[in-house]
RNA sequence: GCUGAUGUAGCUCAACAGGUAGAGCAGCGCACUCGUAAUGCGCAGGUCGCCGGUUCAAAUCCGGCCAUCAGCUCCA
């Protein structure tokens, strides 16, 4: 085909390159041959090409004027085709050494790729290196990925005759006039809109790294399969660097972390009921007091609601019909009660225990609500996934006029504790679910609110149809976690439905009885879930405001220990959260320890500092700091603690 | 809840092929009195997740349950 650039050529197409150069080539020819003629380097990196805005093969033959762009491994879309081809791999693989395997899907994810399988045999983690091995002797023999396209009969057909029932289902499942398409590699045929690598000898560096069920299309109805998980780079120390990371990141695990600086536990005696132990308290605590000073600034007003409460009342909110599954129940002189597993049944009673008037709009009652909900066992996740939280919770009351304003305010006092800790976030709007309460109309209504003020400020963010609560629709703000797994923390909700259900009412300008709007919200989400993200996002090292222990001082011998203690109880009068390390240990000792625990600050103290009223200062992360007056280091601590300083 | 794996001292992990448990760190004691990431010696610490079975003998083999881990489903 080289020879074919060189020739004269009768007809020829524009091609217009990602730098926005236009060049003539002959008709026909492939992105790849576009891709030599651009560099050596760029033939030898390309995996895929954006032909007209679609990813397409690189051996597709361009016949109109076009956009080209060639992708590598370093696009997102490359990476995916990358990670595609390798799950394709993987299939064949399988199919090789466990010929009466059946086929799922095997699509790329972040970071890698999986492939679901069904066999009445269960594969062990010995399996996944056997297989391992066969992937590298499939990607030795460089085989070449090539696309066939077939007619929907014939497809099924294939499919049928090799017993591929999956597939089957898949293609009759695709719509009337889609083109079926199957790519191969080898004796290997698997059905795929691709596209692929131009060979598996693309692939460079593989590595399986797990096993786990996973229901046939998502459904807890349907039968589970085998996924085996992978990942592919196209070099080997992409892989070893990743695979350092994830060792990294697991040393940040909060669950480990929690254990090791003993800010909380897990006890068999109560399973995702965690324990809170005097370090974690006083985080825990440093939140809410930051989180009252900021409602208070923000116009709440604080509320506390029982734990438990009549069965009538869950009857009325809707929660008996909708929510039973994730409830506790008890009895209490032979009635029946439920431990409360939201706050807003509490909140609805305390606004309908007095008349309210349009002037007290937006109304704002917030409540640090502990609720617990039956989660699956197989759910539990240290903080994370737990069965008793404390839901940073606020209801607000307020006209029909004020829902755009209003949300946005609740959007910005978000953003702005989020902002406290350097988070980033997405955000999701979660739409009507299968089980929800009120017309469509109603929902319609709230949706189009949520979007409106999200959209007036700018907000980027992708919709999850179906996953809103069922009595109104919801913005989710999700926070990472040290692998990169997203978990729900903020949550907006707006709500026509439950003022309807208790029969809230103000009275408006005209004097007569109104039906208010409300606002379920939380921002921490769960005080729980948001420490778990905090411990992992800063890998145990707190910023000095919410450190358990914000000062150790270490005295370098026995004969410092008064000293020390003459400094602990001046630093104690500023309200600072300090000890003495009084073991008998050499100072280098006492440092590694405190190092270990994250302590941000580090007073050592021996004669010098004895004899000239002075500390000797070691950050955490900036080390020895020389040696300053009390006075001095009291001035910066208390600022950095005042001003709520994030690293 | 489902699939797979794991469960031994406060923590991290050993104990080959059944013969009633061992190390490092942490803890405690003693000596050293020390200057920015581990001083030395000694002591103590275990219902081997729980229940049952096989066996002369079970941490080890088998069954049930519980919990944890990864993922699926579900959610703050």
């Amino acid at each position: 085909m080289a020879t074919e650039l060189s020739r004269p050529a009768a007809e020829k197409v524009k091609i217009r390159l990602k730098d926005s150069s236009e060049k003539e080539y002959p008709k026909g020819c492939t992105a790849f041959d576009i891709a030599r003629d651009i560099s050596q380097r760029m033939a030898k990196t390309a995996v895929a090409a954006r032909l007209n805005g679609k990813v397409v093969d690189l051996n597709t033959p361009i016949y109109q004027n076009s956009s080209l762009e060639i992708l590598t491994f370093d696009d997102e879309d490359g990476k995916d085709v990358y990670r595609h081809s390798t799950a394709h791999v993987l299939a064949q693989a399988v199919k090789n050494l466990f010929p009466n395997v059946k086929l799922g899907i095997g699509p790329p994810i972040e970071d890698g790729f999986y492939y679901d399988f069904s066999l009445p045999k269960s594969f062990k983690p010995e399996d996944l290196e056997a297989i391992e091995k066969e992937m590298n002797e499939i990607i030795k023999k460089d085989y070449q990925f090539v696309r066939h396209e077939m007619q929907r009969e014939d497809a099924l057909e294939f499919f049928r005759k090799r017993g591929e029932d999956y597939k089957v289902e898949l293609i009759n499942d695709l719509p009337e006039e889609e083109k079926i398409s199957l790519y191969s590699q080898g004796e290997f045929w698997d059905l795929c809109v691709g596209p692929h690598l131009p060979s598996t000898g693309r692939i460079k560096a593989v590595k399986l790294l797990n096993l786990a069920g996973a229901y046939w299309r998502g459904n807890e109805k349907n039968e589970m399969m085998q996924r085996i998980y992978g990942t592919s780079f196209p070099k080997k120390r992409m892989l070893e660097d990743y695979l350092k990371r994830i060792e990294e990141a697991k040393k940040r695990d909060h669950r480990r972390l929690g254990t090791q600086m003993e800010l909380f536990s897990l006890k068999e005696a109560g399973p995702g009921f965690p324990f809170f132990h005097p370090k974690g308290m006083v985080l825990r605590i440093e939140l809410e007091n930051f989180w009252r000073e900021e409602h208070k600034k923000a116009g709440y007003q604080e509320i506390k609601t029982p734990i438990i409460l009549n069965r009538t009342l869950w009857e009325q909110s809707g929660h008996w019909e909708h929510y039973r599954e994730n409830m506790y129940f008890t009895s209490i002189d032979g009635e029946d009660y439920a431990i409360k597993p939201m706050n807003c049944p509490g909140a609805m009673l305390v606004y309908s225990s007095g008349q309210h008037s349009y002037r007290e709009f937006p109304l704002r009652f917030a409540e640090m609500g502990l609720v617990h909900r039956h989660e699956l066992s197989g759910v539990l996740h240290g903080l994370m996934r737990v069965r008793a939280f404390t839901q940073d919770d606020a209801h607000i009351f307020m006209l029909p006029s004020q829902i755009k304003e209003e949300i946005q305010s609740v959007i910005a006092l978000v953003d702005r504790i989020y902002k406290m800790f350097n988070f980033s976030y997405y955000v999701e709007l979660s739409t009507k679910p299968s089980n929800a309460m009120g017309s469509d109309d109603i929902w319609e209504k709230a949706i189009t609110s949520l979007k409106e003020a999200m959209d007036e400020k700018e907000m980027e963010y992708t919709v999850n149809e179906g996953e809103g609560a069922f009595y109104g629709p919801k913005i989710d703000f999700h926070l990472q976690d040290s692998l990169g797994r997203t978990w729900q923390c903020g949550t907006i909700q707006l709500d026509f439905l439950m003022p309807e259900k208790f029969n809230l009412t103000y009275i408006g300008e005209d004097g007569n009885k109104h039906r208010p709007v409300m606002i379920h919200r939380v921002i921490f989400g769960s005080i729980e879930r948001f420490i778990g993200i905090l411990i992992e996002h800063y890998g145990g090292a707190f910023p000095t405001w919410i450190s358990p222990v914000q000062v150790r001082i270490l005295p370098i011998a026995e004969r410092h220990l008064d000293y020390a203690y003459k400094i602990r109880d001046e630093i104690n009068k500023y309200g600072i959260r300090v000890e003495v390390d009084t073991r008998n240990e050499k100072v280098g000792y006492k440092i590694r320890q405190a190092q270990i625990e994250k302590v941000p600050y580090m007073l050592v103290l021996g004669d010098k500092e004895k004899e000239n009223e002075n500390v000797s200062v070691r950050k955490r992360k900036e080390g020895d700091q020389g040696s300053k007056p009390l006075k001095e280091f009291l001035k910066i601590v208390s600022k950095e603690i005042k001003l709520k300083v994030a690293e």
